[in-house]
DNA sequence: TCATTAAATTGTT
DNA sequence: AACAATTTAATGA
C-alpha cells in the first residue's frame, strides 16, 4: 500500500500481527536517518518511540558512576529497543549513538500501546524480547567484571547472533574491525588483534569488512 | 568483460 | 596516530 505499511512487514514482529494491526502499525511508524557519529538520543532524553534498526547499525550504552563507558548492547538490522522506556513512559537511561549511517524505523508511543492492549502476537513478540534482553544483561554484568579487550570483543560480537533477536541471520555480520572496537570499547588496533587470535583459535573467521562465526558456543562463553 | 582509479578496510608500528 | 598493504566498488573503454 504505502512505505509505512512497507516498514511494519519488513518488521519481524509483523510476522505474527494480523493484518488489521499491520495496517494500524503502519499508520504509527515513521522513518528517521542518522548519520554515522550522531546520537539518536542522550541518558535522560524523552524519546517516545520504540526504535527499529532498517539498515545500519547502533550501539546502547550507558556511562557507569565509576565514569567507565559500558556497552548493553550492539543493535543492528532487523532489532528493536526502547520498549522498556515507552512502557515506562520515563527518560532513556542510555545513550544511543549510531556506528554507521543508519536508517531507523519509529513506532509512536500511542500505536505501540494500541498494539499492547489488542495484539496477542505482538505481546508474545515482547515477552520473547525481554526475556532474551534479561539474559543479556546478566551476562553483560559478569562481562563488565572481564576486563581483557579480547573476551570484551568476543562477548560484543556474539550478540548479533542470537537467534531470537535476529531470527534468520545466518552466522556472518558485516561489520568493520573498526565499529566492532566502537562497541566493545576498545580500540582498532586492539580489536584487529582480538580477531587475528580468535580466528586462530578456531573460533571465528574474518573477512574482509565481514566476520562468520564458527563456533557460537565458544564466541558467546569466552572468558579469554 | 577487463583495466584503471578511488575509497574503504585491514595490518603493522 | 600514522603509514603501508590489501580488498572492494566505481568508472569507462
Amino acid at each position: 500500500m504505502n512505505a509505512r505499511n512497507d516498514l511494519v512487514r519488513a518488521a519481524i514482529w509483523a510476522r505474527e500481527l494480523t493484518a488489521d494491526e499491520v495496517e494500524r502499525a503502519g499508520r504509527g511508524v515513521s522513518e528517521r536517518l542518522v548519520s554515522k557519529g550522531a546520537y539518536l538520543c542522550h541518558r535522560g532524553d524523552r524519546l517516545d518511540y520504540w526504535t527499529g534498526v532498517t539498515d545500519g547499525l547502533v550501539k546502547i550504552s550507558a556511562i557507569s558512576r565509576s565514569g567507565k563507558a559500558m556497552t548493553f548492547a550492539g543493535v543492528r538490522s532487523g532489532a528493536w529497543f526502547g520498549e522498556g522506556s515507552v512502557l515506562k513512559d520515563e527518560e532513556r537511561k542510555y545513550d544511543v549513538v549510531a556506528l554507521r549511517d543508519t536508517r531507523l524505523a519509529m513506532l509512536n508511543r500511542s500505536t505501540f500501546f494500541w498494539l499492547y492492549e489488542n495484539s496477542t502476537g505482538f505481546n508474545r513478540f515482547l515477552v520473547r524480547q525481554f526475556n532474551e534482553r534479561m539474559g543479556q544483561f546478566l551476562a553483560t554484568i559478569e562481562y563488565d567484571r572481564i576486563l581483557e579487550p579480547k573476551a570484551r570483543v568476543a562477548r560484543n560480537l556474539s550478540w548479533f547472533f542470537n537467534p531470537v533477536l535476529y531470527p534468520d541471520t545466518g552466522s556472518e555480520i558485516e561489520i568493520t574491525q573498526e565499529e566492532l572496537g566502537l562497541l566493545a570499547g576498545v580500540s582498532r588496533q586492539v580489536a584487529n588483534r582480538s580477531l587475528q587470535e580468535l580466528e586462530e583459535e578456531g573460533v571465528l573467521r574474518a573477512e574482509h569488512g565481514r566476520i562468520t562465526v564458527v563456533n557460537l558456543k565458544a564466541l558467546s562463553d569466552y572468558e579469554g
